[in-house]
DNA sequence: CGCTGGCCTGAAAGCGCTCTCAGGGCGAGA
DNA sequence: TCTCGCCCTGAGAGCGCTTTCAGGCCAGCG
C-alpha cells in the first residue's frame, strides 16, 4: 500500500484506471460487486488493496443521502452522569448495538437549556440518519424539539409528557418490576411495607410508585418517602420512615444505592434484615448488589439491553415509510431473590 | 419557515434565487459575508431566514475536505467506566470544549483488541479531522494504530510506550503531585510513610510511585502496597500495611477511592486519623471527599480540565503544518488540605 | 443465418457546495 | 471627459461518488 496523506488518497477513478474498467463498475464493486462478472470483480478488489482504497464518505452521501451515523443525545445534569453506572451502561448498549451494524456514534451532551438550539441546528443540518435520546427529565421540551427537527428518532424511557408525541420509546417494566417487588414483601407475611422512591421528575420513578400503589391499596402516605436515587438520600428516607411508622416490616427501595443507604440505617438502628425488616430493590447492579449485607433481593433491569434495544428500534424507524411509526417497547424485569427479603 | 422533510430541503440555488443574487454570492454570505455588500448581504440572510436553510454537510466538506468532527477513543474495559467517575468527566471536558469550537464528537468505544480493526479503518477513512484517545493501558498498542492512520491526534494521558510515538499527550502530573503528597507528610513530622498504588500497566500509578520515591529514599518494600483503584482494594492493602508495619504513621495513596477505603479499616482498628496515621489521597473526587471521614486531605487534579485541554491541543494541530507536533502538556495539581493529614 | 432479449459495462449526469477567475461597475486621478 | 485600477459579483469548474440509461455482446431460438 503506497504511502498516503489526507490529501493524496486514492479515488475511484483510480481504481477503475487500475482494474481497467469503468468507474461505474469499481463502483459497483466497492458497494458489493452484485451485477458484475467474476474477473471484473476480481481486478478491482485487487486494485482496492493495492491501492489501500477507502471509499470518501462525504461523496457517498453526498449522492445517497444516507451517512452511517446517529445522533445520541445525553439530556443529564452532571451530577447523574458521575454517580450513576446507569448512564455509562446504557451508553455501551447503544454503542455496541450501533457498532454492530456499522453505524457511527455522534454524542450530544446537553447540560441546560441553552444547548437546545445547538442540538435542533445539528439535527436539523441532516448530518445524521437517526436520533436516540435518554436519560429525560420531567418536562424536558427536548423531545418535542427533535419531533419538530423531522430526524427519526427514539427515546430512551418514557417521556413525561407522552401526550400526542410521534416518538417511540424504550424503557423497562418499571411499575410491572415494583408490582412484583411489592408483591414478593406481601408473599412474605408483610404487612407494613413502606416505599422509598425516586425523584418525581423522573418517569421511571412514578411508574414505580404506580406499581407500589397497584399492590397496596391505600397506604398510609407516611410510608412513602421521596430520595433522589442516592446512598445517602436512602438512608435518610429510611430514617424518616422508622422514626415515624417503627412498625415497619417491609421496605421496597426505588433503586439499589439508596437501598444500600436504608441498609446501613437498618443495621445502625440494630434492626435485622430480613427477620425485622425485609428490603427489596430495584436495579441489580451489580457493584452495588455485590457490596451490600445482606445480600440485596431486588428486581433486575438490563439496561444494557435497553441501550441496545433503543438501537434496534430506531433501525426498525429508519427502514420503514415516513409516516409509519413502530411501537414503543417496554422491557421485562425479574425478580433476583437473595438474603434481603 | 416552510414544511420540509429531509428530501425537499432547500438548497443554496434555491436560497440565491430568492435572494437575487448568483450561488457564490449567496455561498459568501452563508459562509461570514466577507467581501459582500451590506444591501446583498441582508437579502440573502433574509431568504436563508424565510426558508430555513441549512448548508448540506457532506457537500461542504467533499469540497472543503474538512469535516469538523473529531472521533473520540475510548480504550477501557467495561469495569472501571462503571467505577470510575474519571471516566465520565473527562469525557464532559472533550464534550464541553468541542461544542465551543463548533466540533462534532463521534465515539469510538474500545472493548477489545478485536476492535482495533474497526478503529484503524474509521480513521483511515477520513470521516474526521482529529481524534483523542483516552485512558490507555500498558501496551496499548492503540497509538501505534492511530499513529498509522495519520490521522492527527492526541492521547489523554502518557502512553506506556513513549518510545518514538509522534503523538503529543496531555496528562496530570502525577509524579509531582505524589511528591507534594509525600513531602507534606513528611513536613507532619512522619517517619513512616507508606504508598498504596494503583495498578501497575497505568502509567498514572507508576509516575505516582515514582514520585514517592523521588521524597522517600529507599523505603522498606513492605510499605508499597498496590491496590486496583477500587474502595475495596484500598481497604485489603491498608489492612496488610497495618499487618507488617503496625509502626506506620503516614499513607500516601494513589486515589480517593482507596483512600477511603484506608481510612475505614483504620478507624475499624482504633487508629486515629491523623493523629495516629496521616493519610493523603488523589484526585479530589468531590463525591468521594464528602463521604469521607476525616475529611480528606489530597491532591486535586483537574480531569474535566484535562479533557478540554486535550481538544485545546488537537486544534493547535489540526491548524498547524503537517510534521509539526506542538509539545505535549502536563497539567498542575495542588495539595488541598483538610483534617485527614 | 438473422433476430430477440438478457446481461454487463461505460458514458455521463448530477448530488450541493466552494472557490477561482474573468468581467463589470464605479470612483479617482489626469 | 477619459482611463486606470479596485472592488464586487457571477459563471463555471470540480470535489468523489452513485445511478440511470443506452448500447454492445452473446446465447438461444426460429
Amino acid at each position: 500500500m503506497p504511502e498516503q496523506t489526507a490529501a493524496n488518497r486514492p479515488t475511484l477513478e483510480a481504481v477503475a484506471a487500475r482494474a481497467g474498467v469503468s468507474r461505474a463498475t469499481a463502483s459497483r464493486v466497492v458497494n458489493g460487486g452484485a451485477g458484475v462478472r467474476q474477473p471484473l470483480v476480481d481486478k478491482v478488489r485487487t486494485a482496492v488493496d493495492e491501492l489501500g482504497y477507502v471509499p470518501n464518505h462525504a461523496a457517498r452521501s453526498l449522492v445517497t443521502r444516507r451517512h452511517g451515523a446517529v445522533a445520541v443525545i445525553i439530556a443529564e445534569p452532571e451530577f447523574r452522569v458521575f454517580s450513576d453506572p446507569f448512564f455509562a451502561q446504557q451508553l455501551r448498549g447503544i454503542s455496541r448495538e450501533l457498532t454492530a451494524h456499522d453505524i457511527q456514534l455522534v454524542l450530544l451532551w446537553v447540560e441546560n437549556e441553552s444547548d437546545h438550539d445547538r442540538i435542533a441546528r445539528y439535527l436539523a443540518g441532516g448530518h445524521v440518519d437517526g436520533a436516540i435520546a435518554f436519560s429525560l427529565h420531567g418536562d424536558d421540551r427536548l423531545p418535542a424539539l427533535i419531533t419538530e427537527s423531522k430526524v427519526p428518532a427514539v427515546l430512551g424511557g418514557r417521556p413525561g409528557t407522552e401526550g400526542g408525541l410521534p416518538l417511540p420509546y424504550v424503557d423497562t417494566d418499571n411499575r410491572g418490576g415494583a408490582r412484583e417487588a411489592v408483591r414478593h414483601l406481601v408473599s412474605l407475611g408483610r404487612g407494613t411495607i413502606a416505599h422509598i422512591a425516586g425523584p418525581g421528575d423522573q418517569t421511571s420513578a412514578l411508574d414505580r410508585i404506580a406499581g407500589y400503589h397497584d399492590v397496596l391499596i391505600d397506604p398510609d402516605p407516611e410510608l412513602l418517602r421521596e430520595g433522589h436515587f442516592t446512598e445517602e438520600s436512602g438512608a435518610r428516607a429510611m430514617a424518616e420512615l422508622l422514626d415515624r411508622r417503627p412498625d415497619v416490616d417491609g421496605v421496597f427501595v426505588a433503586n439499589d444505592l439508596m437501598a444500600l443507604g436504608a441498609l446501613r440505617v437498618l443495621r445502625e438502628r440494630g434492626l435485622r434484615v430480613p427477620q425485622d425488616v425485609a428490603v427489596v430493590g430495584f436495579d441489580d447492579m451489580e457493584a452495588v448488589v455485590s457490596a451490600s449485607d445482606p445480600a440485596l433481593t431486588t428486581v433486575r433491569q438490563d439496561v444494557e439491553g435497553l441501550g441496545r434495544l433503543s438501537v434496534k428500534l430506531l433501525i426498525k424507524l429508519l427502514n420503514r415509510q415516513a409516516g409509519h411509526v413502530p411501537a414503543s417497547v417496554i422491557m421485562p424485569t425479574t425478580l433476583v431473590r437473595r438474603a434481603s427479603a
